[in-house]
DNA sequence: CGAAAGCCTGAAACCGCTTTCACAAACCGG
DNA sequence: CCGGTTTGTGAAAGCGGTTTCAGGCTTTCG
């Protein structure tokens, strides 16, 4: 194995070609100030024409950042049969890998607060994390004891010590609501998703104050309970169609089981929109492509990774953040 | 900061606590044989009253192993907005997992061979890269050159060097278009996804070899071409309810075409499953919850993933390894 | 019973980069 | 023109592991 390929060069040869010490090569790549041009510029030519990469590992050891951030997400397999996750990922890495971080991702089960994720985060092998859907916190709030920057996706229920992103929840339940009201509708149910989630607290929250303004009268009755599965969303449909009279709106608080409750509407003989206008929450690709065409909140997915990761950033760099919260569209099909 | 919080055990602590050489702790840290059982247990002792944890980028360092393996999309959205990707990924990040590997998430413009991604890759951040839908392949090329250890998930086109692990898109194909002459089917076409890609072709030519084993009269206007989309599927099954005559059945080469192509048959006037037998392929969640719900090709996501995974592991450890082909099984629901 | 072989072990070098520290050179006001 | 700051720089000490190397101790076998 004479000149090993896989000899990439290091400051030594840098130093070397430029005619600097390593010191100084190091000041140079890390765009430390007071360094004489011409030694930068000697430093920038030796790097290029040796197409120098910077070994991370090494240079995670010296300085103790990694440049990786966490990205946690619950080990529900749920989460991945939606692909809303997903796509907060993407926005995430695009923006970390902007600012030269990299994204490690974490699949785990949040509730081993001693598996091989938490020994992970709380060995320092990461400079971040921005975990998923929060269940349980224990394991975050130790991690924030340690001082490890953390940015939560999803509103946290238990504290609000944490930094965190999330959509405007209330707002689009609220949106969604209103928009059957002023679609004709006046009696106006709603299947809400798993309650533990503040996800699913806020939007039917939304719902609440939406019939409050309304002038209609709000019921207990009306309110049904899902699980965000098409199987829930057809079960709660069945019996509010069974249990409430003159029914003729419904919130159900994602598309999957907008679509539920549609198939259930369906097989008791009524129709969509005609009988029962229906609105969902996510604006999937379900809504697009499922007939009747589904009326949705739209939430900004992408824009959701973003954020978080631009708040970790911010983190990293010693700012003080605020959470942020983002807005929603209603999008307007055939079946509301 | 008396007492750093983040003072965490080295070696060092290890040694001395337990009595032995750090070269010895190192041993027994990594399975290291040849040691004798009394220290093993000294140092296993001192590791959790320490509540040591091993510091990656040290180790990385010095072993030049960094335990990262590199999970790399193609910035396309469209590998987002469907949940395959993601489904993947766990699966990856799953076995990945267990065998003290990290998944390190790069979403990346393939074609920008001297992006960031790429000075990654070469720059010997991670210990492997499995890469998702291959495109082009110039980047990859350089890197199997460089003997990084490489897994591809989908059949590449251009060359067979790669390591790689597939769905059996032929047989789905096969089956596919079997079932439907089965159910008495005698004019059966397809509505292809993009050509260009090898699961495309493959699912084609799986396709045309049932229709030559039916006794069957194959037609190239059979065959109509989309591109995965909704849209392009009920464009496709316009054209050719339009343009052949007594056709029963379609075999979509994915979900999404095949509720396009149903909300054509159905706007056509014509009813599934009655007139027109449908079958899909993915068995996404879209075709549980559409109505008619939709008889489907199922690949095992999940497994794909690990199977990639172990692929991945398998080379690491100097095994050589032969590309995994998974089959596939036709789920059967109202459509066809 | 002695020599060769094998087993365990610790000292020390090293991985490639960052950062402190000391010091020389350039700059300043008085 | 001199003590005192500023700037810019290189030598060297780590960061926390891994791995080579040589040597002490046991076995094994002729």
């Amino acid at each position: 194995m004479a000149a090993k390929s896989n000899a990439r060069p290091t400051y030594t040869q840098i130093s070397q070609v430029s005619g600097v010490s390593e010191a100084t090569v190091s000041r140079v790549l890390n765009g430390d100030d007071n360094v004489h041009p011409d030694r930068i510029k000697a430093v920038q030519d030796a790097v290029a024409k040796l197409g120098y990469k910077r070994n991370r590992a090494a240079s995670s050891l010296a300085s103790g950042r990694s440049g990786l951030i966490a990205v946690v997400i619950d080990d529900d397999l749920s989460i991945f049969s939606d692909p809303f996750w997903a796509t907060v990922t993407s926005g995430i890495s695009r923006v970390l890998m902007e600012h030269e971080l990299q994204t490690l991702l974490m699949v785990a089960n949040l509730n081993d607060t001693d598996g091989p994720v938490a020994h992970s985060l709380q060995g320092g092998e990461v400079d971040g994390a921005i975990f998923f859907q929060l269940h349980k916190d224990g394991l975050i709030k130790r991690l924030v004891k340690q001082g490890l920057p953390m940015v939560i996706t999803g509103t946290p229920h238990t504290s609000n010590d944490f930094v965190f992103v999330d959509t405007d929840n209330f707002g689009g339940g609220l949106d969604a609501t209103n928009h059957l009201f002023s679609r004709g509708c006046s009696k106006v149910s709603i299947i809400t998703g798993d309650i533990e989630t503040t996800a699913g607290r806020q939007r039917l929250d939304g719902y609440n104050q939406a019939y409050r303004k309304s002038g209609n009268v709000p019921n207990k009755r009306l309110i049904a309970q899902g699980d965000y599965s098409f199987e829930s969303g057809k079960t709660a449909m069945l019996k509010l169609l069974q249990e409430v009279e003159d029914l003729d709106g419904v919130f159900a608080c994602n598309d999957v089981m907008a679509l539920g409750a549609i198939a259930a509407i369906e097989e008791f003989g009524k129709s969509v929109p005609h009988d029962i206008k229906v609105v969902g929450f996510d604006d999937s690709l379900l809504a697009q492509t499922s007939r009747p065409a589904l009326t949705s909140v739209r939430q900004d997915i992408v824009a959701l990774g973003e954020a978080a990761a631009n708040l970790m950033i911010a983190q990293l760099k010693g700012e003080t953040v605020e959470p942020v919260i983002l807005s929603t569209a209603l999008v307007i099909r055939e079946s509301a």
